[in-house]
DNA sequence: GGGCTTTAACTAACCATTTAGTTAAACAAG
DNA sequence: CTTGTTTAACTAAATGGTTAGTTAAAGCCC
């Protein structure tokens, strides 16, 4: 490994520890020295490649929020009618948080806090999914597939329910040691089967 | 004013003030001395009434919970079938999070964190919320007028859609400053028609 | 007098950031 | 090829600001 490959790894690193610090912790919450540790590195190379604590969770944002968005926008892109666009729609952002699982998290603090440490970018990515979601009702107005609904009120069903259910996961875990009798079998869901349930619920509301 | 009297408004004064401070910077932003300045009060006061930041925090959320899911519990009680039981759940839920901003940016805060502050009395009404809609979606499939739905979707869907709302309304202020031009019309409720809009989505959603 | 509150330190720990190095790979000159 | 030099990558230790929590003396109001 050459020195730079060997930068670009350590690099790589720090980046991913830090998001899982960040989504557990939070901004204020997440320690640096531990970041490090956890890292494998010294704090200082932290502050050498990166910056300090502000940049490095920037970083660690704006990369996230890249590749969801990136990857939401083209999946949709694939397809024509309004509720494959849909579907594609749920599925993606179910796959994006499944495969980040720090994604969720961070996304939720940011909510609490009006978005205070957002990157620039990083809003600009928020904003184009909305108005992906908006396009797709519209077309489906349009055809005739769907009848009139609030952009807003279904972008936040989709949105707040994927969210709870992806952020929601080690609070589920806490809830089902600690009343673990008292529980119904099977009110949980797994990964695979939320998206399609999720799209299924929201295609039969907005069917005409 | 008595002694006791003034004792209480001002504990009443700390936690108010420190709910606003937790919700919009987590138990590890929050700051004791500007909730003391904030409050009006010297630190030691806290020191002396509360304890120390844990259990300021403690208080706060377990007060919260505890008023906000009384109501909830009592609003649905009085209802007898299961449509109404489900509107009045999502609109006393809504009214809850509108009555007290403070909330549903601290619930997000622990979900993102697993619940690791949340005391143990809010675990139960946790519970206690999410088996009322089950018992809600369960007498409605029983009588013959929901057709069968995962309930821990549906109370995903609920959930994640109020709490998303509530919260996200500092954020929703800065994306229509930010981008006011690009934006549909009306897209964003007022609270008012939040709670019919979900509940109309909703039953559409579930009607047999 | 006694419960409540303020004032105004104080400390001990914590934590982000900086500084002053060290190491080893790449490289150039002889 | 090898010796000396440069440079990126990294480390250990120090620095200095911040912060939760404490304390003691004094004042206030019933």
């Amino acid at each position: 490994m050459t020195r730079l490959e060997s930068a670009d790894t350590t690099t790589m690193q720090i980046l991913k520890v830090a998001a899982s610090h960040f989504a557990e912790k939070g901004l204020a919450g997440a320690r640096v020295d531990e970041i490090a540790r956890d890292a494998g590195v010294n704090k200082a190379t932290i502050y050498y490649h990166i910056g300090g604590k502000a940049e490095l969770y920037s970083e660690v944002f704006r990369a996230n929020m890249h590749q969801s968005a990136e990857k939401l926008l083209s999946n949709v892109a694939s397809k024509t009618s309004a509720e494959d666009k849909l579907r594609a729609y749920i599925t993606t952002m179910v796959e994006n948080l499944h495969d980040n699982p720090c994604a969720a998290p961070m996304m939720m603090r940011e909510m609490a806090s009006g978005g205070e440490n957002i990157p620039e970018e990083g809003l600009n990515y928020v904003m184009r999914i909305f108005m992906t979601l908006t396009e797709i009702l519209k077309q489906g107005q349009e055809e005739g597939e769907f009848r009139e609904s609030n952009p807003a009120i279904t972008h936040l069903m989709i949105i707040g329910s994927i969210m709870f259910y992806a952020a929601g996961e080690p609070m589920r875990q806490k809830l089902m040691t600690l009343f673990d009798g008292e529980l119904p079998q099977q009110v949980f869901t797994d990964d695979g089967r939320l998206a399609a349930e999720i799209s299924d619920l929201l295609v039969h509301a907005l069917k005409n």
